[in-house]
Order: C-alpha cells, then sequence, then structure tokens
DNA sequence: GTATATGCAAAACCTTTGCTATAGT
DNA sequence: ACTATAGCAAAGGTTTTGCATATAC
C-alpha cells in the first residue's frame, strides 16, 4: 500500500531526526526495533520484539534488543510499561494513555480517558518527588479471561509460561 | 516497646482469622512474611524480604518466599506491585493508594489523594473489561535521585545491581 | 580517525518446579 | 489420617556483560 510505504518513510524520517536531536547514531539495528516497536498496537516484551524481527531480517541480536531498547527508554523515545515483573514490556512513548492489565492473564491494553489526563499531581514540595510523566493502572479482568474464569476453578489462574507461550 | 508487642500481636490474630476466613493453612512461615511485609514501610522485592527474615530466623527458603507471596496475592492479603520488570514488588494490602516510581533508581514509595480514589472507570460494555482495582502510578525524580542527577552526567545512570545492591 | 554500537557467548540474576519430608487441620 | 505446605536442589526464563569487530559520525 502507498499508505503504508508513506507512514514507513515518515517514520523512518522522524526518527532521523529524533536521533539527531538526541545525539545518539542512528544505526540500522535501532531503526529496525523502532520500526518493530510501531508496527505493534500491543505492548510487547524483549522476546516479542526480538521474533517479530527475526521474521524478515537476520543479524539483530537478542542482546541489541536489550541495549537499544534501554537506550530508548533513556532517551524518552519508548516508554518501559510496568508489569508484572515477569517480562518488561514497552510502548513507543505517544500519547498520553493509561493501562487495563488482566490481572488473569497479565496482558495489557491501553485506555484513554480524556478526564484522567489532568489529575492533580504530588505536591513536589510536600513529597520531594519531581513528576514526569504518569499514567493510570487499572486491573481487572479483561474480556477472554472473564469467559474463561466463568468456567475455571476459583483459584485456578491461566496457566501460562513466563514468556506468554502455552505449555 | 509496649506498642510494639501489642501491634505484632494485633497483627498475627488478625492474619489468624484471615488465614481461617480463606480457607488457608497458618504456617509459621506465611506468618512470618506476612510480619516481615508489615514491617516495611517500603514495597520489597521477595530478595529484600528473603534477607530480612534470614537475620532474624533460619529456616524459611528462598522458594517458600515466593510460594507463599504468590499464595497472598492470590488470596488478595498482598498486592503485586507493577514495577520495572527486573523483581517484582508487594505492598501489604492496605488503603487505597498510589506510587511514586523513580526512574533514576527504580525505588517506589507510596501517595495518597483522596482526590485520586474517585477515578471514572472503564465502561465495561465499551472496553470489556472489568475493573476490581487501580493505582495512578507518577514516574519522575525521587528526592535523592534530583540531588545526584544534578552532578552526574546527563545520561548517566546511577549504577545499580537488578536486585537493588551497589556494586 | 575516534567514539560508539553490535554480536557472540558466558555469566548473573530472578523465578518456578519436582520430589520428599513435614506440619496444619 | 488426610491434605496442603516447606525445603532442597535443579532447571527454566530473562537480562546483563566482556571483549573483539564493525559502523556511524
Amino acid at each position: 500500500m502507498a499508505d503504508f510505504q508513506a507512514s514507513r518513510n515518515e517514520n523512518a524520517a522522524e526518527f532521523r531526526t529524533r536521533c539527531r536531536e538526541l545525539g545518539i547514531p542512528l544505526t540500522v539495528q535501532r531503526r529496525i526495533i523502532f520500526e518493530a516497536l510501531l508496527e505493534r498496537k500491543d505492548h510487547p516484551t524483549v522476546d516479542e520484539i526480538f521474533e517479530g524481527i527475526q521474521k524478515k531480517v537476520q543479524g539483530v541480536s537478542r542482546a541489541t534488543v536489550y541495549r537499544v531498547l534501554e537506550t530508548f527508554v533513556q532517551s524518552g523515545i519508548v516508554r518501559q510499561i510496568y508489569s508484572d515483573g515477569s517480562a518488561v514490556r514497552f510502548d513507543p512513548n505517544g500519547s498520553h494513555h493509561h493501562h487495563l492489565v488482566c490481572s488473569h492473564c497479565n496482558s495489557v491494553s491501553d485506555f484513554e480517558d480524556e478526564r484522567l489526563n489532568r489529575l492533580p499531581l504530588p505536591n513536589r514540595d510536600h513529597t520531594g518527588f519531581q513528576t514526569e510523566n504518569y499514567s493510570v493502572y487499572f486491573e481487572g479482568l479483561c474480556r477472554r479471561c472473564q469467559k474463561i474464569g466463568a468456567k475455571s476453578s476459583k483459584r485456578g489462574k491461566q496457566q501460562i509460561t513466563r514468556n506468554g507461550k502455552e505449555r
């Protein structure tokens, strides 16, 4: 599609500009990883990003994905999402949005509500904390797990491995 | 102190009651781990809880700490905190509160504001998500890291290992 | 040409699990 | 007595790191 190509080129150009501004060298790997992030609508783990890239090109190592994402986070290009600790998830740093976290399957989806974008911030004089950003995390059950929950045992938890693959 | 003892006994009694209600056997280890959590005002990792216990008594294994905390989370006795993915943190499930997360040192502290306790929830009909709880995560710099940041390099990040110990 | 990034493989770290013994009800 | 838990040690999964090479500026 022409649109797709166009948006890719736009992204590429914008990405180059951003790297210039931030003073970080633009490498092929960084561009690939950045595009891989943009193409996903969910909040992938390192492993998911790595696998997505592998399907297309060879020659981006897992260690590089880790290092590049760390660079991106420090530069503010992407945000690290607070997750259940089993694996970090990432989010291209776009609009101000919030998160719905399923306590059953640990999936994370976005949620936007204008009213949540004007919350009172912690008072720095009082807390000593300098707020740069915030996000509301709603915990509960996603649609799918509500159905599953209805027919599974009370305390049972969906059996998934740490990387989300089924056993 | 008498007060300290009293509160310990109160906790112990309350904990026994809670276990009864939940139908989970009350073991020594569970009581110790629960008390270890209550004694801390921060949001310890499994490792921190384990070490805190080891200083006092022998005979609680790391695996037990993991398993007991998992039980606690499933029973709703404690909450798992969304954190940076390197290690899960826990919180005794008390009042509705929010979190200040330092993007520099990853410390987590509590924040309460009455106004944050009446946020609009995601509409279930619309999102399919059944909200059970929520918490606002403020990201920024804690007091200590603001000072450090002032004298450290622009992109430098505090050197800490994954378990928070300095190198 | 110099500084920084990458790849690889190994290490470090965090968490889970199988099995047996033990303890709670 | 029956059932669930704890301990140990080993395995599994995730992330970091040292060093040589390659790449961006």
